[in-house]
DNA sequence: TATTGCGTAACAAATGGTGTTACAGAATGA
DNA sequence: TCATTCTGTAACACCATTTGTTACGCAATA
């Protein structure tokens, strides 16, 4: 019963600085081509964002979606809470006999690692505006 | 495609100090029952123990498994190693446009990420040998 | 030689992201 | 008003991975 590190996180990065170096508004279908896959998968997934403030939607003629913040407000932590709520790197702990000293020690280790682990993970998140990765995307694309 | 961090490494090191408090040799069909599972769930996850010397298997009457170590050379990232070859914690990184500029930018912020993250893993794992956490429960069902 | 226990193949189930179709609702513009 | 163009969402099928299960072969031993 895992929450796996999934594409998506990846997938919403991309697609948010392509949308705030275009400027403009992008229909789900644009958006969609831009990361190989279908329009519902992008609305299901930047509808996890706009519930959290990142992007913004309207339908109907002219509709579309737009970033509701500049990419230097936004973190790629900021991106991570709005696709998962609990925590990015579960703790994979066993509860076959719960009461067992054993399992709780063995256990115990496991949660306390995980947490480290993701306690560095969300510092680096949480450091990491949109900005920086657009920066950088324009400092390969010239260097190339 | 994550590999998810799943239950097994849990289970290993739940059984694994049991084992080593037991002394002797465990059969599969003991060791299901300590983690409420079936025998041969614990065969093919004990097998990949055995093929890095974790634990040692005999067949035939008397036969079972043991540990072939003492707890306090097997260290929690070694239980982790036996089970899974590669990263820990694997990158979930995008790959629709490979020669996108945003995308290897967004990709290489999450694969430096996640490299640190992993890295703090892994030095609390290694840091961690299994008599530590016999050690622990001991003391938990002592006070107790 | 009968019993015990591992080794392994084969298959079903559950989970979670993804891909897809279909359709309802809202905004726009002629 | 009405057709068009969007989003919103339900309802599926698909794929990959762990887990659970049955079945059977092989080795070791009393």
């Amino acid at each position: 019963m895992r929450m796996r590190s999934d594409g998506r996180l990846a997938r919403m990065l991309h697609v948010l600085v392509h949308m705030a170096l275009l400027g403009g508004r992008e229909t789900s279908e644009r958006i969609a081509e831009m990361l190989n896959t279908n329009p519902v998968v992008v609305r299901r997934t930047l509808g996890a964002l706009r519930a959290h403030g990142i992007v913004a939607s309207e339908g109907g003629r002219g509709g579309g979606w737009k970033l509701a913040k500049s990419l230097e407000e936004i973190t790629v932590l900021d991106v991570q809470r709005a696709l998962s709520a609990g925590p990015i790197l579960p703790a994979a702990t066993s509860s076959d006999h719960p009461s067992c000293p054993v399992e709780r020690a063995s256990n115990a280790v496991l949660v306390a690692a995980h947490a480290a682990a993701e306690a560095r993970l969300a510092e680096i998140y949480g450091a990491a505006p949109l900005s920086e990765i657009a920066r950088a995307a324009m400092e390969t694309a010239k260097g190339a």
